[in-house]
DNA sequence: CGCTAATTTGATGTGATTCAAGTGACGTGG
DNA sequence: CCACGTCACTTGAATCACATCAAATTAGCG
């Protein structure tokens, strides 16, 4: 209910969803006004998805990039034998698929991991406004990198620490990426993803996965539901996920 | 012996460096004479390391780049209870911060691995090739792509294998990337890279690591020295690490 | 109110860790 | 050129984090 009115006030005031874009762009990197209107005037094709159905499949060659407006997407691969790694959860105003503008071939999956919005922007429209404004270029090349940045940490994450401490500090990841975009209440943020999809992107079981948000309720540091996280304890979640936001690059970086 | 000469060699010979780049920009991009010239003339200040040294730390905000002549470097990051976790390695031709470019902080360290030589390039000389022929710049900003691409398989790999297949998936991806640029000697390649490393990019401990080596040795599909790595079936290995060379981006995709 | 999917909980198995004690390779200096 | 020291690697035993299997509970939706 709640998500299908905002999608409206979206689409009625056309100017909206872009601006979801502009305000992470200038998360990190300095954008002129000028520029900011380039930004609002590139066409967005608005759908609407649920999980269970790819935006992208591993394979193709896109011919356009995605925005996501609202709600989760994330990027991910399989095993042969069935397994499942996500390696990027995305939160609006990312661009998902931003390296199909030069990498021909996906070699990922992109899906939705909650019911969300998304707008298609045809990879030519991007590529005249980076001609226009070189400095747009570099600011796209400049979210690749941290995007980049974002796989080293969750590469130290799954691969160093335990699940409880993977718990944590991607806790700690989503709080500051989602109030880089304004779109915390509080020190709790929507956010219904199930504890399956979660699962596979700490690289454990999903059995496992609920065990471990037992434990972080128990200790004090979280409160979960189906749709919310809210930390109960900034700090102590931040020392318990080892978490230095520096590799996320923001221009502020401020906590809860 | 056979490095140090190796390295006289190519300061005598001042171009064959740069060759190395090119070869790589080549094996993922269409680079024209024009463009090989610009970068045949770029200057490299040649530095031979050994491991133990850190090429670049973190936090640190370089202003030249590192491009690998010879040797393997590799990128790390520590967790706050001493655990590293090694999130790529380099071979000839490549250049392991480019992102240092156009993203401020480094949020990781860069070392090497083996004894290695480097050539350090400042970033306003690539800057000026990059004005001078855009298309450089999309090769260079494809490159960090395909960084991004190998971290992704990386977190599938140490997400969803178990250490098995993880430590046969890497070997056929060092023997493509090196084929690449021409480093391969038959079904063999120069490895000189201690285990207590190799388990650091598995997340494995290093006790572990020799037990899987056992036992790809024992299952006729690899044979290791502390210098060499040759594949003795690779088409078993391929099959244990679940290897599909698409996310190395490469023109041409022959194996060993 | 009842159905379905998501989550929780318990019991048992296993891949990998840790600790500890070797063995082997290699460079150095006598 | 051999004895020695160092570092890398190997091997065995005990332990642990997490997986798997199976069943019970809960939450949301029509």
């Amino acid at each position: 209910m709640a998500q299908s009115s905002d999608v409206n006030l979206l689409m009625t005031r056309s100017i909206s969803p872009n601006d979801l874009l502009i305000r992470r762009l200038q998360s990190i990197h300095p954008v002129s006004n000028e520029e900011i209107r380039a930004l609002r005037d590139l066409p967005l094709e608005i759908a609407s998805l649920e999980p269970g159905h790819d935006i992208v499949r591993m394979g193709e060659r896109p011919t356009q990039c995605c925005v996501v407006i609202e709600g989760f997407t994330c990027i991910y691969k399989l095993t042969s034998d069935g397994g499942r790694q996500i390696m990027a959860i995305h939160v609006p105003g990312d661009i998902p698929d931003i390296q199909s503008l030069h990498l021909g071939v996906m070699d990922f999956g992109l899906a939705p991991i909650s019911s969300c919005t998304v707008g298609y922007i045809p990879h030519e429209k991007i590529q005249q406004v980076c001609d226009t404004y070189p400095r747009l270029g570099v600011a796209l090349w400049r979210e690749t990198l941290i995007d980049a940045a974002i796989y080293r940490d969750w590469m130290l994450n799954i691969g160093q620490r335990e699940a409880f401490g993977r718990v944590a500090h991607l806790v700690c990841e989503l709080m500051m990426r989602l109030k880089a975009v304004g779109l915390t209440e509080g020190s709790s943020f929507k956010f219904p993803v199930t504890q399956a999809n979660l699962a596979d992107a700490f690289g454990i079981s999903s059995v496992h996965m609920s065990r471990v948000y037992g434990m972080l309720a128990k200790q004090g540091l979280l409160l979960v539901t189906r749709t919310h996280i809210t930390v109960l304890d900034w700090d102590e979640l931040q020392e318990a996920g080892d978490f230095d936001p520096t590799y996320l690059h923001l221009e502020r970086n401020a906590p809860a």
